[in-house]
DNA sequence: GAAAAGCGTACTGAGCCAGTGCTATTTTAA
DNA sequence: TTAAAATAGCACTGGCTCAGTACGCTTTTC
């Protein structure tokens, strides 16, 4: 259906949470804040402190803060993150396997929108999707 | 995991071959030409029908031709027809259901983004598909 | 040493999607 | 008029992914 997955749209909840309260802040928190189910959201900050773009603190008084500016981290470094490799589509990655591929007219452009796709995605940070001054709805 | 589905894979596929064929074409013809199955190929084909995207014969010599131009058929439009209504981000049509949509900061960033992207498929036609000129790989 | 917090890993249920099957209808051509 | 070549319209299914859960472990503070 073509749709960033949940867990996706929940981390940005987060990071843009974690952005603007530059503070230290528990999983538990950020759960009952947005009631939001606790596991779910510990889970993301586990994957989230596992690439990097938090920091986590263990103990009491311990939770996560952002380990980069907001205008460091892409959308596209969530979604990679969060959902694994970006596919836009079946093609771009896997022409020796692709049954087609030996007749297939569209391969290098769909490997040409996959591209645009990326960069896109790679253009709006955080700070965008935070502040979106520069991300106006069309 | 964010990508198109194989059937817009397909579809885009088989549109491109009917834009370069430029004559009417039976289901049976691409599926052989293309090592795919044929019940799926029809199936596509009749959807693709269905949408006005393209033009059906039936009986002996029977098969499908664009309906339009191919500049005139937008990636957006495959997608839709396909795929069904475009939802990138799942905040973007269901603020009302929405369970953090009273705290969520991240709405109208989404929203925002939704429509980029959207713009961005509208903005792609079978044409560039076909002949990738405006469509470079980056 | 107890409580608060994150870490690691694995499991599960539901929904979606790729692919299949079958029968009916239409058209052509012998 | 009949057979064959096509599309049309449904409806079904098996497997995979994903949202969400579970549980025991480690670290830190008080």
């Amino acid at each position: 259906m073509l749709r960033l997955s949940k867990k996706v749209d929940y981390a940005i909840i987060l990071l843009s949470y974690l952005g603007e309260a530059s503070r230290r802040t528990s999983a538990q928190e950020m759960s009952s804040h947005y009631h939001l189910p606790q596991p779910m959201i510990a889970n993301i900050l586990k994957e989230l402190a596992a690439s990097q773009l938090v920091e986590s603190t263990r103990g009491v008084q311990g939770g996560y803060v952002l380990q980069r500016q907001t205008d460091q981290i892409s959308l596209a470094e969530i979604v990679r993150v969060i959902d694994g490799p970006f596919n836009f589509v079946e093609c771009a990655h896997e022409a020796s396997e692709c049954r087609v591929s030996a007749t297939c007219p569209t391969q290098t452009p769909l490997q040409a929108l996959h591209g645009r796709l990326y960069e896109f995605m790679e253009s709006v940070t955080l700070e965008n999707l935070i502040q979106h001054h520069e991300l106006q709805p069309v």
